[in-house]
RNA sequence: GCCUCGGUGGCUUAGUGGCUAUAGCGGCGGACUUGUAAUCCGCAGGUCGGGGGUUCGACUCCCCUCCGAGGCUCCA
C-alpha cells in the first residue's frame, strides 16, 4: 500500500494534513489517479492547489500518525532554523519525524552541548511567534543542487533521486530539501522540547562519518507535551535498574559488564517464571533437554557460528584444542536430535531446553536486564515436516498467547521474510513464509511484515509486547529454518521408507529471562502480582508481647508454601508498614493484643485497604486461589 | 566499537578559588513498647571509580583507563 501525505491548505490549521489513499477512496476519480500516477512516477506535482477544490476529503489530525508525522517533521524544520540561526556554519543531514518526536542530524565542528539545547529551544520559541510562513517550490535538479552546493549531504541525496524535479520547503531563511507535506506556519508548533543530543553516523552506516544527531519532541499544545513528559517521569521511576537495586533483586558489578547477579528475591522470580514455563511446555507436549556450556570448535563450524558470529563469541582451550562458550543452543540439540534415526511418527518432536548462552554484545549497548552478554533462552526446537509448518506455527502463536495474556501484555506481531543474503531456494521460502503467513491469517492475527528483515536461514515472526506505558519490547519468536537440518544432514524416515529432511522451528516467548523479567519490573512498578511477588506478605507485631504468636502465624504460612517475612523489631507501627510498602510487599499481616485474643491477623492491601479478623485459614485459603488464579489483583 | 555526558561512605546527595569532605536514609548501640507511610539520642562508616601527570599542595586542572547513562550500529 502506498501512502502519501500533504498538506492541504485550504484548511487553516496546523493538524491537517491529508491521505492520498483517503483521497483515491472518497472520490476516486481521475484527480486522485493522477495525484497517485504523478507520485509513483516520481513527478511531482503540486497536489496542494487541486486538491483544494474538494471539500469531503477526510482531514488528519495529530491524532493520527499521518498528522503526528507531518507535526513533528515540521518540528524537526523549526529546530534547524533554529539552528542555522545561531551556528550558520551547521551542515544539515537528515531530520526525520521518528516514532517518538523527530531529530535532525548535523554536521558541525563544534560538538553541541545541552546549554546549546536550551539556546535552541529560545530561539525556536523566537521563530514560533513570528509564524512564519512554510512554502514548498518545486524547483528543477539542476537548481536543486545550486541551492545546497555548499551541503554535501543534500547534495549527495539529490543526485540519488531519479526526479526531475526536487520539491524544496521554506520558511524565513531556511531551505530545506524535503518531500514534505508540512504544517502551513511555524506559529503552529505550540509545545515543544529538546531532549538530547547523540552521535549517529550518516546513513547509518559506522563506516561513515559520525554526525550529531538532535533529539525533540513536540504537540500543538502545552498540555500534550506536559502529559508526555509525565510519561517520561513514570518510566524513569520504574527503571528496572533503579528498582532492582531497591527491591534486591539483581545487582551489577565491574567485575563482569553485562553479567547480572541475581539476589535471593530476584530468583524468586526467575524460577517462578522457569516453573510456569515448564507446566506449560508440558501441557503443549514438549519435552526439555540440558546441553553443554562449552563446545569444540568442529560443532560450531558446522552450524556455521564459527564463519558468521564469531564477533559475538567467547573461546576457550581444552587439551590445546579450540572451543566456544555456546552463544546458541540449536547446535547443541541438534546433536541430541542425531542420536538415533528418527521416524516421522516422532514428529512434530517439540523439545525445550532452558539455554543460558554467551554473547559479546559490543560494550555499548548493554543495559541493565535489557541488553546483558550472559542470558537465559526459554528455547524450543521443532522438527517437523514441511505439512506441518501451519498447524506447529499455530501452536507456537497460541502458546505465547497465553503466556503473554498471563502477564497481561498487549502485543504486536511482525513477519520478516526473504533478505537479500538468503540461503535456500525461493520456493522453499516461498513455502515457509506462505506457512507463516496462513497460520498467523488462521488465527486471525493483524500483523506487520518487513520485506527482507528475515534471518539468513529462514523468514521469522516477531512479538513485540506492550508494557502499560505503551512501549514496546521485543521478545517472542518464532524463526523457520530450513539451513541447519541441511548443515546437520538431518533426516527423517518417512511412510514411504525413504530419508527426508526435517524442518527446524527456533522459538522462544520469554525471549531471554532475564530481559523479561526486566520488563516485568518495569510493567509491574515493582508491585508484582501475588504469585510472581518474592515476598508474598510480612508478619508486623504492635508490641513485643506479640511476637510468639507472630512466630506461629509465620510457621502456618510457611506450610503453606507462601512467602513470608516479619518485622518484629520495636520500631512504630507506622515506620513498619511504611518500610514494607517501600518493599512493595503484597500484603502486610498485623498482630496485636485483638488478633491474639481471637486467633485472627488484620491484614492490609498495598492500596491501603486493611480488612481486620481474617481467620489464618481463610487467608491462606485466599492467598492461594489468587496465586492459582495469577490475578494482579487481591480482593478481600 | 563510535559520539556526548557522568562517577563523592550500602543508597540518595552538598561541595570549593587547589588547604583537616556535607547531610539525610540505611547499619550498629541505647531509650521508647508503639494499631497502619518516617519516635528520640549516640556511634561507626569515605585513600571523592582506578592509574599517571602538573603543583609546595588535587575530590577539584590535564592525560590514560574502568564502569555507568543516552544515542548510533547490532540484538533475546
Amino acid at each position: 500500500m502506498i501512502k502519501i501525505k500533504f498538506p492541504d491548505s485550504s484548511v487553516d490549521d496546523y493538524e491537517k494534513g491529508i491521505s492520498i489513499i483517503d483521497v483515491a477512496k472518497k472520490i476516486g476519480k481521475k484527480l486522485a489517479d493522477d495525484a497517485i500516477a504523478a507520485r509513483l512516477n516520481n513527478e511531482l506535482v503540486d497536489l496542494n492547489t487541486k486538491i483544494n477544490k474538494d471539500s469531503k476529503l477526510r482531514i488528519i489530525t495529530f491524532k493520527d500518525d499521518d498528522g503526528k508525522e507531518v507535526f513533528r517533521h515540521s518540528s524537526s524544520h523549526l529546530m534547524a532554523q533554529a539552528i542555522k540561526n545561531l551556528f550558520p556554519k551547521a551542515k544539515f543531514a537528515i531530520g526525520p519525524a521518528v516514532e517518538d518526536g523527530f531529530y535532525y542530524d548535523i554536521d558541525y565542528e563544534k560538538s553541541l552541548t545541552p546549554d546549546d539545547l536550551v539556546k535552541i529551544e529560545s530561539e525556536m520559541k523566537k521563530i514560533v511567534e513570528d509564524n512564519i510562513k512554510i512554502e514548498r517550490e518545486v524547483v528543477s535538479k539542476e537548481r536543486a543542487l545550486e541551492i545546497f552546493k555548499d551541503n554535501p549531504y543534500k547534495t549527495e541525496l539529490i543526485k540519488e533521486l531519479e526526479d526531475e524535479k526536487i520539491s524544496t520547503y521554506k520558511q524565513g531563511n531556511f531551505t530545506d530539501f524535503c518531500r514534505g507535506p508540512h504544517v502551513p506556519s511555524t506559529g503552529k508548533i505550540k509545545a515543544f522540547k529538546l531532549t538530547k543530543i547523540a552521535g549517529a553516523y550518516w546513513k547509518g552506516d559506522a563506516k561513515n562519518k559520525q554526525l550529531q544527531r538532535l533529539y525533540g519532541i513536540s504537540f500543538p499544545d502545552k498540555k500534550q507535551l506536559n502529559s508526555y513528559l509525565k510519561l517520561l517521569e513514570e518510566a524513569e521511576k520504574r527503571d528496572h535498574r533503579k528498582l532492582g537495586k531497591e527491591l534486591d533483586l539483581f545487582s551489577m558489578h565491574d567485575e563482569g559488564p553485562g553479567f547480572p547477579f541475581f539476589h535471593p528475591k530476584g530468583t524468586v522470580i526467575i524460577n517462578i517464571l522457569k516453573d510456569f514455563w515448564r507446566k506449560e511446555h508440558v501441557k503443549a507436549g514438549y519435552t526439555e533437554v540440558i546441553t553443554p556450556m562449552i563446545l569444540n570448535r568442529n560443532l560450531w563450524e558446522q552450524s556455521g557460528h564459527w564463519d558468521h558470529y564469531k564477533e559475538n563469541m567467547y573461546f576457550t582451550k581444552i587439551d590445546d584444542q579450540d572451543y566456544a562458550i555456546k552463544p546458541m543452543n540449536c547446535p547443541g540439540g541438534i546433536l541430541i536430535y542425531k542420536t538415533k534415526l528418527r521416524s516421522y511418527r516422532e514428529l512434530p518432536m517439540r523439545v525445550g531446553e532452558m539455554g543460558t548462552v554467551h554473547r559479546h554484545e559490543l560494550s555499548g549497548v548493554l543495559a541493565g536486564l535489557f541488553r546483558v552478554r550472559c542470558f537465559t533462552q526459554d528455547d524450543a526446537h521443532i522438527y517437523m515436516a514441511e505439512e506441518q509448518i501451519k498447524d506447529e506455527i499455530i501452536g507456537v502463536i497460541n502458546l505465547t498467547d497465553h503466556f503473554y495474556k498471563t502477564f497481561g501484555f498487549d502485543y504486536k506481531v511482525e513477519l520478516s521474510t526473504k533478505p537479500d543474503n538468503a540461503m535456500g531456494s525461493d520456493q522453499a521460502w516461498e513455502k515457509a513464509t506462505a506457512g507463516l503467513k496462513d497460520a498467523l491469517d488462521a488465527k486471525k492475527v493483524k500483523y506487520k511484515i518487513n520485506e527482507g528483515d528475515g534471518a539468513f536461514y529462514g523468514p521469522k515472526i516477531d512479538f513485540h509486547l506492550k508494557d502499560c506505558l505503551g512501549r514496546t519490547w521485543q521478545c517472542g519468536t518464532i524463526q523457520l529454518d530450513f539451513a541447519m537440518p541441511e548443515k546437520f544432514n538431518l533426516t527423517y524416515e518417512g511412510k514411504d521408507g525413504k530419508k527426508h529432511r526435517p524442518i527446524m522451528i527456533h522459538r522462544t516467548i520469554y525471549g531471554s529471562i532475564e530481559r523479561f523479567l526486566g520488563i516485568l519490573i518495569e510493567h509491574y512498578a515493582g508491585k508484582f502480582p501475588l504469585w510472581l511477588s518474592p515476598t508474598q506478605a510480612i508478619i508486623l507485631n504492635i508490641n513485643d508481647s506479640h511476637i510468639k504468636y507472630g512466630e506461629e502465624i509465620k510457621k502456618k504460612l510457611e506450610q503453606n508454601n507462601i512467602r513470608i517475612e516479619t518485622d518484629f523489631r520495636a520500631e512504630t507501627m507506622p515506620k513498619k508498614v511504611r518500610e514494607a510498602q517501600l518493599k512493595k510487599i503484597p500484603l502486610i499481616l498485623t498482630v496485636g493484643d485483638k488478633e491474639v485474643k481471637n486467633k485472627t491477623v488484620a491484614v492490609r492491601t498495598l492500596d491501603g485497604k486493611i480488612y481486620f479478623d481474617i481467620k489464618p485459614e481463610n487467608l491462606i485459603k485466599k492467598m492461594q486461589e489468587i496465586i492459582n488464579s495469577k490475578s494482579s489483583e487481591i480482593r478481600f
